[in-house]
DNA sequence: TTGAAAGCGCTAACAA
DNA sequence: TTGTTAGCGCTTTCAA
């Protein structure tokens, strides 16, 4: 059974019945109470202007006939959409190993249910493809503003958005200007003082395996590596450094990788929770304790740090506070309110059983 | 800073700039391309009706005014909102968590790229509270159709969302009639299979921790449980079940109880692979070796199962494919298209180093 | 406090 | 092939 049809010509039915049955409007509501069509809207919208009388018999007509406004009509007229985008510009096959997603989403909720009514409509890009329909989405009118996280390389889709006019905030900066106001965790102070830390309890060779160096994190936590070397005068050697992807596989090829071309590493600095975790594996595989053998911390401290055996110690990132701090800004945004461009949020060592 | 304000009084906005600017209208197209506004209108919809010459006018137009067109004004007319949610009735912690979403999501992606040009929405009920402004959302006409997955209970959204005539279609059945088309995998088979296995390899005090009781993938896996028991003439000890809620904690909590209760058992079906990970770390703390003392089997096949240490046996399910045929089906009740009202996917036994 | 009327920006007959 | 016209369902002046 296939779909059939050619994109785009399916029957219109949005909010409609698939029966058929059309669903009540303002008129007919306005009918059956016996008043005008604004007094309904009135009711409907909470205006204060109403007698108690009207407003009695305008409730029962809703109830009796099930109304709901009609969003797009409202939309049109009030220029106002009800919702807001938090966009992942990567394919949700990231999106849910990330046990990262889950805090900042929780943040945005929290925000969100203080202060507007909007519903946050979760978007990814699974595919190339899907970036013009998205970008249209967003342009569209459809939501009020966008959250963005998660951006790499070149990608400008904030800065289009941004000159559409679509109130917009970024999560992590970008490795360009960009007029675009950012929420942002310090990356370099957290992976300097993990690197530090090993460095200061007597491991030599502190390896890394950094973050897809096209994206903020990436690069911030790599320095913070340069950074924690340079505090301790310790000389970098480049056979200690690959570049990973933040995800698990990642982790454990890049391990593999080290053990290669510097097998006499004693700690690993891994740029995410998941890549210590598939390193962790590397090691075991390759018959090195931790933290015995070589010590490692992670970046996130998500739930699977604690959970891991031996438990990691990871530098802790506020998510939940990056998903409410973006959407404060983002309210902000949209009301015009005036603000300072850029927020960072501090981030703190958690230490376990691995280093 | 705080977002100020009541609910519901932000700035009229939507799509327009925060700087003031409004969007251009088809009306401001037609005027710059010296045609009327329905023969923009033709030209952005593609309609063959357009000569070569009065089409060329129009696209420079648009391109120079930056035209793009108004969702709200279309969508009232068509009575199409040009998106479908992808409904998840649970926090974004679990979402986020569980692998299983990841390839629900990349069929629904790869159905709706072809046969249509709907934006995927993933929308989550992070609160009871967000209850209603979700039902609400979709109910709007925000969107013109909605699957549903990880349904809980007596939660009714499909019922209500059904009878104000919004296309609908269940990932997962529920515990009741229900008269909303829905996909489903073969939990029982999936179940009998992975404990009949356990019972043929000579394990003889085989425990489970089950999913959720109020979902029917954790009444079906369970059901699984008992029907590969009684295959097998083997007696059912309820010492050797407990209950779990499909999350990582639940597993190792449940096993912890289960050592308690049925120190003497000897294999474990859990009905998740989350539950079966956290399950293991239990048994390792109690100084139990997998398989050799305890043979673990899981549900899902997650990548987390392939790259657990030593790798865990797990029951496949066709998340991809389930996400697909969801699809497919929603599409077709939008299209007024008639159709069986549930299909079951098969799953598949995969045997890996754990049991 | 209420109603009449004028749109919001677009699509879709219907005429030309 | 094109333009004119009439709405889609709602909010919002403006009068009454």
């Amino acid at each position: 059974v296939t779909a059939g049809g050619a994109p785009g010509d399916r029957e219109p039915t949005a909010g409609g019945a698939p029966g058929g049955r059309r669903p009540t409007t303002l008129e007919e509501v306005a009918a059956l109470a016996g008043v005008s069509r604004a007094t309904v809207s009135r009711v409907v919208n909470d205006s204060p202007r109403v007698s108690e009388q009207a407003r009695e018999k305008v409730l029962h007509a809703i109830a009796e006939l099930r109304y709901m406004p009609n969003r797009a009509a409202r939309t049109l007229v009030t220029r106002h959409a009800g919702s807001i985008a938090l966009v992942v510009a990567e394919p949700g096959t990231r999106l849910f190993g990330e046990p990262y997603f889950a805090g900042l989403v929780r943040g945005v909720s929290q925000a969100l249910a203080q202060g507007t009514d909007e519903q946050l409509v979760l978007l990814m890009r699974q595919s190339k493809e899907d970036s013009g329909r998205l970008e249209r989405y967003l342009r569209n009118g459809h939501v009020d503003g966008a959250l963005i996280v998660s951006l790499h390389g070149r990608d400008n889709l904030p800065e289009r958005l941004h000159d559409a006019g679509l109130p917009t905030v970024l999560g992590g900066r970008l490795l360009r200007e960009c007029p675009v106001p950012c929420v942002d965790v310090d990356n370099v102070g957290g992976a300097r003082t993990a690197v530090g830390h090993l460095l200061a309890t007597g491991r030599r060779r502190v390896a890394t395996i950094t973050g897809p160096l096209d994206m903020g994190a990436g690069v911030d936590r790599r320095e913070g590596y340069l950074r924690a070397h340079a505090d301790a005068d310790a000389a970098v050697d480049e056979r200690l450094i690959v570049e990973g992807d933040f995800a698990r596989s990642s982790g454990y090829e890049g391990a593999r990788r080290l053990l290669e071309q510097a097998p006499d590493l004693d700690a690993l600095f891994a740029a995410s929770d998941l890549m210590a975790l598939g390193a962790m594996r590397a090691l075991a595989e390759a018959g090195r304790s931790v933290p015995g053998d070589v010590a490692v911390i992670g970046f996130d401290d998500s739930e699977l740090a604690a959970g891991a055996y031996p438990a990691l110690s990871s530098v802790r990132q506020p998510m939940t506070e990056m998903g409410r701090q973006m959407t404060r800004m983002l309210l902000d945004v949209i009301d015009g309110v005036d603000r300072e461009l850029t927020v960072t949020l501090g981030t703190e060592l958690v230490l376990r059983d691995s280093g």
